[in-house]
DNA sequence: AACTAAAATTAGGCGTGGCTAAATTTCGCT
DNA sequence: AGCGAAATTTAGCCACGCCTAATTTTAGTT
């Protein structure tokens, strides 16, 4: 038996295990059993299984932790179930409270090129419609205190663009019409009190520094890094 | 066990099924074993199976056939395998040759809000990157003899579109923008010899006919019905 | 009509991931 | 420190879907 023997029983008790971690909670084979529906006896089974498998460290009496392979395989599922969600809310028109039970599906389709195509194609988004964080390709989560609503920058203000809230078609089109793209840096000329528009100097193509005039609609979705 | 216990097998068997149906072929446990890289002795189980839940007509030594039931299962699970390959060729840039492997995993992903919602997001594509006719929510197979590229058509024929044959984001976008949908009735005034653009007459949203001018690549890409 | 090879079925096992019931360990409390 | 309740683990069982080996049925050939 491989670590890359991946089954939906495995991958959910990671994702469970995950959680729990995340909030600072012990993870005890009762906590786990009642997120995963099962009972008691058969976490402390797979316990030993996933162990084995090097995914966690496992004490009986003592609960489990995550090793940063198991961690990795977890963090990886976050992203595929989040970024499914915000597929199907932003792309499909679903409700953002119709999707979690479908995207527990989906994020156990095994296919890496899949999901970071799915990215890619919306955009990068980096919070999910529940506005939880989208780990990236790599598993790294964008830290959301680090980020601010384009929308509250100050004149003379540089940033950088480093996340949307939200992938709909029209706005990702209408960044790509913009010239908008992850990791843009520019600079706060003005804000205009009576619109709430930004007017914001970047470079183009070409590397010629131009002034823009962002709508406030627009930047209230952006979400910039402070230089 | 119900008819609406799904599993991951018992689909695959299903698929398997109805795949040698459609070639007219007999359905022997020896064929469906080496479709499914089984073996036949655990065909025959699930062959019972499947019978107890109404799925096929299994006689021993007689092979199987589909139930109504099982049919319709088995068409949808084609329908979610066909719009999911046409997705990712369509709208993630993956090549026709890709996307086999991961569809296999996404059409078991059970949700029909999910992919009749995906099935209108690409246009309701008529056939997948393979050629082969995609069926509608209904199971109903678009006969594809009985549609032509509307680029076939002559001056004062009179057709509808029935279908498209790929759906990509700016084919869909610019059907959008001309205003065609599925179920247009349109007259062909002239045909331009020199660069195979289609003047065509269409009513327009308040009802009244209006003339435009197809392009030879759009048309293409349009499959008509003869009126 | 009989015989044989191929196909299919039955019988009996195995691994996974559940379960219940019984035994064990931990931990809070007096 | 010791007691009892709660948490956990162990033991033993089950269903599913697969396997191999042995048996039975079918079908083609003479």
């Amino acid at each position: 038996m491989k670590a890359s023997d991946k089954s939906k029983s495995r991958q959910d008790y990671l994702k469970a295990i995950l959680s729990f971690e995340l909030k600072g909670m012990k993870v005890s084979t009762t906590s786990i059993s009642e997120k995963l529906k099962t009972k008691p006896a058969s976490v402390t089974g797979m316990f030993k299984v996933l162990s084995d498998l090097g995914l966690i460290e496992y004490k009986p009496y003592r609960g489990a932790e995550l090793t940063d392979l198991g961690r990795s395989e977890a963090i990886s599922l976050m992203r595929k179930h989040r970024l499914w969600e915000t597929f199907m809310v932003e792309n499909l028109g679903f409700g953002w409270d119709e999707v979690h039970e479908v995207a527990e599906q989906l994020e156990h389709v095994e296919s890496n090129e899949l999901i970071d195509r799915l990215d890619a194609y919306m955009g990068y988004p980096a919070f999910d419609p529940h506005g939880d964080p989208i780990p990236d390709k790599d598993g790294n989560l964008t830290d959301r205190r680090a980020l601010v609503q384009a929308s509250t920058l100050k004149s003379g203000d540089v940033a950088s663009i480093q996340g949307v809230l939200g992938s709909s078609d029209t706005f990702l089109k209408h960044l790509g019409e913009l010239g908008l793209k992850l990791g843009l840096v520019f600079t706060v000329k003005k804000v205009f009190e009576y619109d709430g528009n930004l007017l914001v100097e970047f470079p183009n193509e070409s590397g010629e520094m131009r002034e823009h005039s962002w709508s406030k609609k627009l930047v209230e979705q952006l979400l910039a890094e402070l230089k």
